[in-house]
DNA sequence: ACCCAGGGTCATA
DNA sequence: TATGACCATGGG
């Protein structure tokens, strides 16, 4: 169980720190669900040039995606890496769309219903799906990624082996369904993990969110710094 | 040359 | 249920 206050506390804390974070940075809600694919364990900035590529190519539609050549879209957003199986889960994505009746029909879904349908594809997992349901459809489900995992172990607020179901859980149980406070709140951990990183390079006191030292309770960050000054 | 990134699947025990 | 291999590019 995640205790409301310290969460609303951090949030703040963070808020106050960053500012919004105008997420998920796309211009059709086709465009987050093919960026939540591509940034499965890839850096952002790699999936953005994979997004213009698609753009330049006129192919971040329903139709074009899904009678191009899977080879094709492979070639197109090789810069996000694994870009064999990614055309595929874009593939099949595509083909569940349809199947749906196109992204406007999702909005006669329930969201508990929806989410089972999305776990359902090959390829997309807990937190694609959920990134899925939150930034391009606007559902009050709380992403779990391993950044929200490393600050709240940081905090000692949770131990760290948890499921993903069961902090996601645990999070919406504190904080209520809130799609917006879901939304800023997901950007601003990723966006803090961003800020640590960047302090690597410039003071070597400070180390960046994956640096880690194996101890005995398991991986625990280098860093005392958890939150800037 | 090494480590990692806004994960997920599949085979194996 | 829980590890390990695998996917692959680009930046630190």
């Amino acid at each position: 169980m995640l205790d409301r206050s310290k969460l609303l506390a951090l949030y703040t804390r963070l808020f106050d720190s960053y500012g919004p974070q105008h997420w998920w940075p796309a211009e059709t809600a086709l465009e987050v669900m093919v960026g939540a694919v591509l940034t499965q364990n890839t850096s952002w900035k790699n999936v953005e040039t994979a997004i213009r590529r698609l753009h330049k190519a006129r192919s971040l539609t329903l139709p074009v995606l899904m009678q191009m050549d899977i080879d094709d879209l492979a070639m197109l957003i090789r810069p996000s890496g694994f870009y064999n199986v990614k055309a595929r889960r874009l593939k099949n994505l595509c083909h569940w769309l349809e199947q749906m009746g196109g992204i406007a029909k999702l909005s006669t879904v329930d969201t508990t219903a929806l989410r089972s349908s999305l776990l359902l594809i090959n390829g997309i997992g807990a937190e694609t799906a959920d990134d899925i349901l939150l930034y391009a459809l606007h559902r009050p489900v709380f992403v779990i990624d391993t950044y929200t995992r490393r600050l709240l172990v940081q905090l000692e607020m949770i131990r760290g082996d948890e499921h993903y179901e069961s902090l996601r859980s645990a999070f919406e149980t504190a904080l209520g369904a809130d799609t917006r406070l879901f939304n800023e709140y997901h950007a601003l951990i990723v966006r803090h993990a961003k800020e640590k990183c960047k302090r690597l390079t410039s003071n070597s006191d400070v180390y960046c969110n994956h640096c880690h030292v194996e101890t005995g309770a398991g991986l625990i960050p280098r860093s005392t710094t958890v939150m800037p000054a």
